[in-house]
DNA sequence: CCTTAATATAGCCAATTAGCAATATAGCTA
DNA sequence: TAGCTATATTGCTAATTGGCTATATTAAGG
């Protein structure tokens, strides 16, 4: 259960791809924003930042409010645990290499501590 | 250290984008594959495969090498210990609102079992 | 050598995308 | 109501992308 489909990991990936919105993300981890916060630190035009809050939902990683004439936004972090569980497929590639580093290291204190020289 | 630099990481999602490239990693974490295996299971011609690889291997995502004329593609997990690491980030977020979640459990069996109807 | 097999490259097309400026909409506030 | 502020929408462009077919390259094997 929970197995984020598919097509849904195309659009979170997609959306992660680019370095704007990943930095409006880390904006969001540090609380809600409205889309003139999320402007102010771009030297991008506010519809083009609009544009990629609209992408970001449509992934399903932002969501938005509404207070007066703000639309506030906030982070969503559910697709991002899709991809969490997707990667930990492949987790044992990086973490068997890692073992294979510990246990050469091993090897060396070994030699290390057996040689009398 | 190790830090993946956000340039890199622009690729390896963008790579991540598109399903067939996914299902190709997947295919490879079953061990390593000539471009012909990878052809196969799909409904799409060889060049298309050959792009794909290479999108996947400026991501740092795969490897190849080369045996006669076979240049077999090997998965290289590494980009995705990258990604795990970036995700990291947010864990809280998720693991926050799981947390949230259980404590509402806990409130509805706290209130089952002091009802007395 | 000539052929066949594996893969890469080139060139094309349609769809998508990131950016912009201009304008529209919506909700306060005076 | 008028005007100001926040945001969305529209319409444009240049670049990128996923797919194809056709062709080039590379290496074995007869």
């Amino acid at each position: 259960m929970l197995a984020t489909q598919p097509q849904q990991l195309d659009l979170v990936f997609a959306a992660l791809a680019d370095p704007t919105r990943r930095a409006i993300l880390a904006r969001l981890a540090q609380g809600e924003a409205t889309v003139n916060d999320l402007v102010a630190p771009f030297d991008l035009a506010q519809p083009t930042i609009s544009k990629h809050l609209k992408v970001l939902e449509g992934a399903g990683l932002v969501s938005r409010g509404r207070s007066a004439q703000f639309r506030p936004v906030r982070l969503e972090a559910g697709p991002l645990a899709g991809v969490d569980q997707w990667i930990g497929g492949y987790r044992q590639f990086w973490a068997q290499s890692h073992d294979r580093l510990e246990a050469y290291v091993k090897t060396l204190q070994a030699e290390e501590s057996s040689r009398d020289d």
